[in-house]
DNA sequence: CTGATCATGTAAGGGGTTACATGATTTT
DNA sequence: AAAATCATGTAACCCCTTACATGATCAG
């Protein structure tokens, strides 16, 4: 149980957009650096076998028939599955949401899902303040104490990041896409 | 090779402050939340045994006979290793410093090794300076392609904490703890 | 005397990295 | 003709997590 795998939703969010190789997905990941997360071929080809089998994906036949070239699709199997995996922060009740699964959710909304952006953003929003909060009891427990100050700067710089990323979304809630 | 290990460090940091039982320093981690890092026991006592193995750390003659209970202390061996490790990103002349490397180092530095940290500081902050160009151009790629609208966001939100940080760092680098 | 805390471990399995292996196609 | 890129994989190893196992000590 609990198995995050995100290389898979990333992979199956990849191919809800267009078909493609192993090796497209790499250059996918490598060029736009996906949310600041690559994986290996010796990971990638593995888990396309593996979706592959659990029919979440399946071969096109685009293929030159003498090439290696293998064009992976999403089924509606897989578009079903990637699609509850989405929106499950929301469904289910769950009170936190960790910035990776964050993260990797907000890289596959686009302009679609306008209202399920602003809950996710609500919900991260929730848990930041939550974050800060417990950060800013920590803080004061160090100051004074010089023989912390590395510790000290550290949650400093997680305060600094974590008001930042609420300021953030609190934009990003008040002036969503529709106004551009 | 490049086992990065980041248990190893942590063990035996907390032991230059002083002797403590794997107990003890799985409550520290909890505690202190560390770097907002933890490890469970099943890392911590095999590490351990390793560390003592390896002749990095020792048994002190503290604990009753009587008990399970085994206090650890670095030796000189794990003092040097240690050491050699915390000033490596400056001795060596490599150009880059991830937030994981740096934020591991950071936790150690207290108010000793001042010049130390401020070299620290300083590498830390050019590090973030490349990363900040590259992201201000691949923001300028997403800008006005309303489908990769979540990916603006994140690259959005890593500019905002990586200008936090340079902002942190900077004052922190001109107002150094000898002045408190 | 019962439950919380102290105290130390092993086992199984997932996920990720690095290195290795192979060969076709395209560019220079 | 050589080098770069396209293209798909396997093997070994390390790190980490979850679950399991065991027992002592201390507080109510």
């Amino acid at each position: 149980m609990a198995r995050s795998n995100t290389l898979q939703y990333m992979i199956l969010g990849l191919l809800t957009r267009t078909p493609m190789t192993g090796y497209d997905i790499k250059q996918t990941f490598d060029k736009e650096k996906a949310e600041f997360w690559t994986a290996p071929f010796s990971q990638i080809y593995p888990e396309l076998n593996r979706l592959l089998k659990s029919d979440l994906i399946e071969l096109t036949n685009d293929d030159d028939v003498n090439t290696r070239k293998k064009t992976y699709q999403i089924t509606d199997n897989g578009q079903n599955y990637f699609k509850e995996w989405l929106l499950l922060p929301i469904s289910d009740s769950a009170t936190e949401l960790s910035n990776d699964d964050f993260v990797l959710r907000l890289h596959f909304l686009g302009n679609t899902h306008g209202d399920f952006l602003r809950k996710l953003l609500e919900l991260r929003r929730q848990t930041l303040k939550v974050e800060i909060a417990q950060l800013e009891l920590e803080l004061s427990e160090v100051t004074n104490h010089p023989e912390q100050y590395g510790r000290e700067l550290i949650i400093q710089k997680e305060l600094a990041n974590k008001k930042a990323d609420v300021k953030l979304w609190t934009k990003a809630i008040k002036n969503p896409l529709t106004e551009i």
